[in-house]
DNA sequence: TCAGCGATTTGAACACGTTCAAGAAGGGTT
DNA sequence: AACCCTTCTTGAACGTGTTCAAATCGCTGA
């Protein structure tokens, strides 16, 4: 019994037994392989758990709510994007084709998802839900996606501006958002628009903050970058 | 919600009558003020129904589902955008002003429902419901929003290339789009971090603007206005 | 006046996410 | 063994959005 504590959000076990972890990966397993066949909406709490063999309560002592689950599998996304964009990134020295691997690994490791990304989507745009990308709460999965562009960015030859180089993986990262939410809307045959997206404005990204250095864009940068430091705080 | 939901019969009577355009607005009514007064999630149909002293199933009659409720409310904001940034539309000359006046007078517009905005831009970044912004179901309000920007345009004494003109004003749109994304995660007091991004934000705009013209920026905006001819068939 | 008919209204019923009090299972301590 | 305490499991029950067959309303033409 959970007399006491027991915060409504504070999912329960932590799963550090060996028992609690084989259950609750189970049920995650099941629950990530009935979104993929019938989609999220259509995924019932009851069926998961029924597929699962344990009872509907079960699910949620490990899983908060049903959206908690779609959080796990932005988890996952996250280490599977990291390691998709490795051999690029071991590879490529060149900023533009580093952001370019880097970008379209996402895409890769979300593909298989897209009938349901909708309904991740919606869960990222909700400012009060924790599962919210901008959230304090998944500030860890962030930091670790912010982390994927700053080294496509430093581990480039690209030159330029000590305070841009600082800003931009954040920047980087709101951008691949952007993406993201684009390649959620992409109705085109296998989200091939979104493939070109990413091909057409890595150079363009590429090319202006070479620029960004020039006697005439340095007022513009400055002026930039000091809006962010001041949104920031 | 995602994938399925049948729906059976669009959102019942259309309101031409006179008995039923009461109904549906007494029903529309209530739910804003509940929606202003508890928020979204804590405002449920039955307390609706009974606030409006009508059924439960009659509320359905007119609006096909509890965010049918909130895309009435994003078409009321439209109307209201339009005339808040009439005014300095009317005034200003430069375009600077005038689109930092469009940008302010939407976020004026929707500040008294800062607190359940949430909820709104959940169901806008769902890209297969037709509530979404940028679903075809959506192009009217849509367009409505995009001609304000334009207005905001071609109204000033701005000088840019053809092209540029034609296509910028659906790129201010989607830059109010993300304003409006910042809002509704802005936990600033009164929102002052949205207006300070706005007045930051605009005279770069303004600046790259005037710079598109530029022999250095030239490729530069030709290659950015040939994707986005790309990515819009 | 009144039968007919579409528009409107009703509220019980359904499916789903979620909660919770009650237990069962383990594992350690005596 | 007996006991206790934490971890885990159960399923009935609750509140909510939504549906639907039936009832009612209000007008039109005979």
């Amino acid at each position: 019994m959970t007399e006491q504590s027991a915060p409504t959000t504070a999912a329960g076990g932590q799963g550090s037994t060996a028992r609690g972890e084989q259950t609750r990966q189970l049920i995650l397993d099941t629950a990530m392989r009935l979104f993929r066949e019938r989609g999220y909406a259509r995924t019932t709490m009851r069926a998961v758990a029924q597929e699962a063999g344990v009872a509907v309560g079960n699910a949620y002592y490990y899983f908060g709510s049903k959206e908690h689950l779609v959080q796990e599998f932005y988890a996952g996304t996250q280490r599977e994007h990291r390691e998709a964009a490795a051999p690029v990134l071991a590879r490529e020295r060149d900023f533009g084709p580093r952001l370019a691997g880097v970008l379209h690994a996402g895409v890769d490791v979300l593909s298989p998802y897209h009938a349901f990304a909708g309904a991740f989507f919606k869960t990222a745009a909700e400012p009060t839900s924790p599962l919210s990308p901008f959230s304090a709460e998944s500030s860890a999965p962030r930091d670790m996606s912010i982390a994927l562009f700053r080294e496509a960015l430093t581990g480039s030859t690209v030159k330029l501006d000590e305070e841009l180089r600082e800003a931009l993986p954040e920047l980087l990262w709101l951008g691949y958002m952007g993406v993201v939410l684009y390649w959620v809307h992409d109705r085109s045959e296998g989200q091939v628009k979104t493939r070109q997206l990413i091909d057409g404005v890595v150079p363009l990204v590429d090319r202006l903050v070479g620029l960004s250095r020039l006697r005439v864009l340095r007022p513009v940068t400055r002026q930039a970058l000091t809006l962010i430091h001041t949104l920031r705080h």
